[in-house]
DNA sequence: GCTCAGGATGAAAGCGCTTTCATGGAGGGT
DNA sequence: ACCCTCCATGAAAGCGCTTTCATCCTGAGC
């Protein structure tokens, strides 16, 4: 390469913008003088095409579209106030009914052109709170959490907030919050009596978590409930907490027989942990529902096909991730919506419930 | 109530604050203010304490924490250009393994005190290009994106964002691209490599769709060519291809056998897919593995208690996220990491294959 | 004791947009 | 023809923070 090219070549080189600070895309004032407006006409333009004359609308329009121009969002935030985001926080998307509803409710908002903040704490409301705070900082318009349970400093940032929050995945009976969802009691006592209507009367349970988790505690309070109208009563020891999972399921059901506990009917706090009993039960060439009856919660999608068949308590979870959605966007358009909203969830009875043999 | 005291707690109610726009939280200015310093001292005490003396420092964080100052994301992004904030789009959050390492990558960003924005496409490219868009407009620091496969609005887009991105779940032969995974087509010839050693000469195959999703189109590929080298062939009416979810994989696995094909080996392309032909099988008195073989994909935590226990593909599924998450961070932070990152995956071989009957 | 380096702090200029508020011109009523 | 209203547009003031740049003070070196 001659000397001459050379030099030519690194001219060249040297022309190009450097990758880091790059001036990023046209901004709002670019695309107002390529129209030949001014800045609050073009922004009037993109933002509210109503007030502005068809014929610059569309000179504006053009513009950027030419320019590809993206508003800068951090910006119209603060100009503006509001961020078209909306926090959503989770225990854990490993669960997958949370997975499902929390990717519904992003599905929603994406049509109204907002945007999702995601956030997990693992069941640990003291994390909870660094989540949302951090959430707050970016500037949400909206919360969703799950559940009733959660830390006083949780409820002291939000109200100093000043943002639209929702509880979702349970009612709050006291309705002092907004929330979506349904009782957690009288659901699982649902699936209770529906045992005690084929005649069991010895029950065990699986429970998840409960400290922390209202949910979860709803569900063995509801199944409690459900049998003390019958006299009868769920021990402690026949009622086993553990953390998610499949396996842990087996092997926690797998203690529970080996405790020589006697029972006819196992009611598990979701389907996850009922699968790990169901696994368990084969294992072991314990007959269901013949000699034990299993029950779940949430009616995922393989409690249907598995062999047998889990009755379960059917959750529309699309459906409260979807409604959570368009009751913030509501509330975050100055709407009104009732305090409380409560979903429809039903028993459906499947093959995994017999009377006693 | 007497007039007096009457208008002693009207007073009080007027004195609250609107509910709407009521005036936020603490500014920067207030604590500069309270702490007797200047804004710009506020902000490097909080941005960087040893900028500060430490007198001055611990008075604007005390001054802080009393005011429960939080700070304003939007202007903090508009100021200094970082929002510190990372997007990732993945397919949709339904499927257990994005919803797992979308999880990992959150938890590891948010220990660095960056904030997940997510987006889902549902597997149209299209749809994704918007959904980038809408994170791009939000200022995301980074992009954390599923696949190779994408459209070319969705690459002219980033490129004009100059932000950093990633691709995952496969690795970019090419190099042009940062990205993150393992090869798909390799891991799946080893599935095959595995029935073949068997003995299995009759080959079937499930898949996903695999229009816009190479995954599953390099895992189909890499079937094919560990067949080739054998002189064997997997005919396009053996291999079915559909949507996800484990009833669709009922029904097609149904169907497959109902046209007649006669196979020892089923290859499906994730865990999901298996699980189905696994219920199908036994609900048809097919005995697996004796009379036919089945594998997946993805080891979710099912496909190792399942019965029978399922051979397939192990995936460091929140391995992806982490080091998703720790790649783009180091970008962010202006480092430097290799253009592709390779992850281990090996076979796991369960009880769902066997020599053919 | 005087100079100069260096560190702590303050002043002020934006970041890119929204949103009053002001202005000017067109159209309607009388 | 005149006045008033209404509507399209423009000018300009921030939104709350970061970040130069300038300033002041302290202390080391001679």
């Amino acid at each position: 390469m001659g000397a001459f090219s050379g030099a030519c070549f690194y001219t060249g080189r040297h022309g190009e913008p450097p990758l880091v600070n790059r001036r990023p895309s046209a901004r709002l004032s670019d695309v107002a003088r390529a129209a030949g407006v001014s800045l609050s006409t073009a922004s009037r333009a993109l933002a509210d095409p109503g007030l502005v004359l068809p014929a610059t609308r569309s000179r504006i329009q053009d513009a950027a579209a030419r320019l590809g121009y993206v508003p800068h969002g951090a910006a119209r935030a603060l100009a503006s106030r509001r961020s078209r985001t909306i926090g959503a926080v989770v225990p854990t998307l490993d669960n997958p009914i949370f997975a499902a509803s929390t990717q519904a409710l992003q599905h929603r908002i994406a049509r109204d052109g907002y945007t999702l903040l995601v956030g997990s704490h693992e069941y640990d409301l003291e994390a909870e709170v660094k989540v949302v705070s951090a959430l707050v900082e970016r500037g949400v318009d909206g919360i969703v959490l799950v559940g009733l349970d959660h830390s006083p400093d949780l409820h002291r940032l939000l109200a100093k907030a000043a943002i639209p929050f929702e509880f979702t995945w349970a009612t709050d009976a006291s309705q002092i919050h907004y929330s979506l969802g349904f009782s957690n009691r009288l659901a699982a006592a649902h699936v209770a009596q529906h045992l005690l209507e084929l005649g069991h009367r010895e029950f065990a349970m699986i429970s998840g978590q409960t400290t922390s988790n209202d949910r979860a505690r709803e569900r063995v309070a509801g199944v409690r409930e459900a049998l003390a109208a019958h006299g009868l009563e769920l021990p402690s020891r026949r009622v086993l907490e553990i953390a998610f999972g499949i396996s842990a399921a087996r092997a926690a059901f797998g203690r529970l027989l080996d405790s020589g506990e006697r029972f006819t009917a196992l009611v598990c706090g979701n389907d996850l942990l009922a699968l790990g009993a169901l696994l368990e039960a084969a294992a072991r060439g314990i007959a269901v529902p013949r000699q034990l009856s299993v029950t779940g919660f949430d009616d995922i999608e393989l409690a249907g096909e598995f062999s047998p068949a889990l009755t379960t308590i059917h959750l529309p979870v699309a459906d409260i991730g979807r409604i959570a959605a368009e009751r913030m966007l509501a509330r975050i358009g100055g709407g009104e919506v009732p305090k409380s909203h409560e979903i429809p969830v039903h028993l459906v009875v499947r093959a995994s419930t017999a009377p006693p043999g």
